[in-house]
DNA sequence: ATAATACATCAAGATATCTTGATGTGACAT
DNA sequence: ATGTCACATCAAGATATCTTGATGTATTAT
């Protein structure tokens, strides 16, 4: 029970929905998220943490940057389906194409 | 977003999956869900008029009654499979072992 | 009309969640 | 070692959510 509220609460966000949403592209970096979704560091951080606690992303060190990505696991990716309609929400349009056009922080990745 | 949102918080709260799992298997009245969920009528009542606004219920009067059920459309019935999980949760099996042993409020339904 | 039942809604306090700014941590360069 | 960059975490205030008890509404019975 506490596990799927976990689930519903952390998709419950519009701010984690876009960050989500972001990931379904493919693997960002923190600082890519902050300045695609312009907020606070602090702010992005949080919500990746709690997107990681519920099981939906997982996150991998490469040098100073930590990369997140969707988590690949079967039951993880169930929930993606449910976020289809988003695809035509003007903000996560928007989101994307922020991502596509721009990227990374001041060198790499 | 409002309404991806909207939904997933509905669905992030433990007394509402347990109202939404017990739906499953048809159609209750509140004073049903009251003495099955052992909860004041004030609190169920604001629970399911949640879910109902997010679309995963509808409610139906008959006479003195109100019986909710889930939502019959196809984007709604797409969220249960992911709630298929709780299915092993004690807590579900003692609600849903109520419901099938008692029932109904004074006389009817 | 009066009373009773089933339910909805409101108000207020308790609890949780979100945001911001500051501080802490780990990796890398010099 | 010092500094810097990317990120995590903490503390505090703002906001939202949940719960409870009281009140309001609709329907039925008498």
């Amino acid at each position: 029970m506490k596990t799927t509220v976990r689930l519903f609460k952390a998709l419950g966000d519009p701010t984690r929905l876009r960050i989500v949403k972001l990931l379904e592209s493919g693997e960002l970096c923190v600082c890519q998220l902050t300045s695609a979704l312009q907020m606070g560091q602090s702010r992005i951080s949080r919500h990746l943490s709690i997107l990681k606690e519920a099981g939906l992303i997982e996150d991998r060190r490469q040098g100073k940057w930590v990369h997140y990505r969707l988590n690949p696991e079967k039951e993880t990716r169930k929930v993606l389906p449910l976020l289809k309609p988003l695809d035509s929400d003007i903000i996560i349009k928007k989101d994307r194409m922020y991502i596509v056009s721009v990227s990374s922080c001041s060198t790499e990745p």
